[in-house]
DNA sequence: CTATAATCTGAAACTCAGTTTCAATAAGGA
DNA sequence: TCCTTATTGAAACTGAGTTTCAGATTATAG
């Protein structure tokens, strides 16, 4: 259930830049990196698909360059259920937010966009009057693959 | 918004001991801070609780029950939008899923019950044929009080 | 009420993701 | 081009959580 892929290449670097924001070899290299990444990347990976197109970037940049990334709002950090050890996984900011479903049996992630999700975060915003800057909707679970294979065995 | 207390205490022990497990003197005390709890908890928090009742307590015993509530559904594990470090907080699964919402200004956590959450949960289940078994919507923003007063500078 | 076998604990060492520090370097406006 | 300021890289550090393993404890069988 891939989504759309609608964002122009180098939306990114046009974003920062606007901002104000000095742009280095390095940063436009990491950006690119996000910007072209077809899965959720962790920060070593990241760093090593950085590395391939620039060989002297340091994993210290990557992480600056994402943390600039979040404050910018233009990515988002996940969690995908911590399947795999504490890592985040990162992925461009969408223009509709969706949901993230993780099984936990064969770890497969799936995104799921939802009228209800959209509703649901304009009663928060109403009845709670709390003004939403990000949200994260994770769904750990089994897969319609998985569910009709043997159950785990914990 | 604080959500009612209904869960009688001693109920995790009784669970875990169903379940064949043995029942130590350590995680009889672990139990009875997780479930006298009136906040989230981190595990550092939980084991200086701990080690008030048993000062013999170590953190890796900690950690070993709280991984064993989680694999057994009787906690759940929150990120509270990373406000404060890496760290995860604790709660007692409740009867009924909450959507949680960190206040990027205050940190405030404020809790959220919803027949929309509900309902999105039941089409994610139908529509997408996953089976749920843990699920975690954590909101950022910023709070009634909070929206009003000046906004950030960041 | 022991003896026994399996589980659990604590202490130390370790892992891993991410952060801090600071001197050297590079960006971009004057 | 010069100059100020932001950015980088390398190393050291932090903090949460995990692994290891010998010794202690539990539940159970006798």
């Amino acid at each position: 259930m891939p989504l759309p892929e609608t964002e122009t290449p180098g939306r990114l670097q046009a974003e920062l830049m606007s901002r104000g924001l000095r742009m280095t070899r390095q940063r436009r290299t990491i950006l690119s990196v996000v910007e072209t990444a077809k899965q959720h990347l962790d920060a070593s990976q990241l760093l090593r698909r950085a590395r391939r197109l620039d060989p002297q970037i340091d994993r210290v940049t990557v992480y600056r360059t994402l943390g600039l990334l979040k404050r910018h709002g233009l990515i988002d950090e996940l969690d995908l259920m911590h399947l795999q050890g504490e890592k985040h996984f990162y992925e461009r900011r969408p223009q509709r937010d969706h949901i993230h479903m993780a099984c936990l049996r064969c770890g497969k992630i799936t995104e799921f966009e939802s009228d209800l999700f959209d509703r649901l975060k304009g009663q928060i915003q109403r009845d709670c009057r709390f003004h939403i800057v990000v949200t994260r909707l994770e769904v750990g679970g089994y897969c319609a693959q998985c569910r009709t294979a043997e159950q785990p065995n914990e």
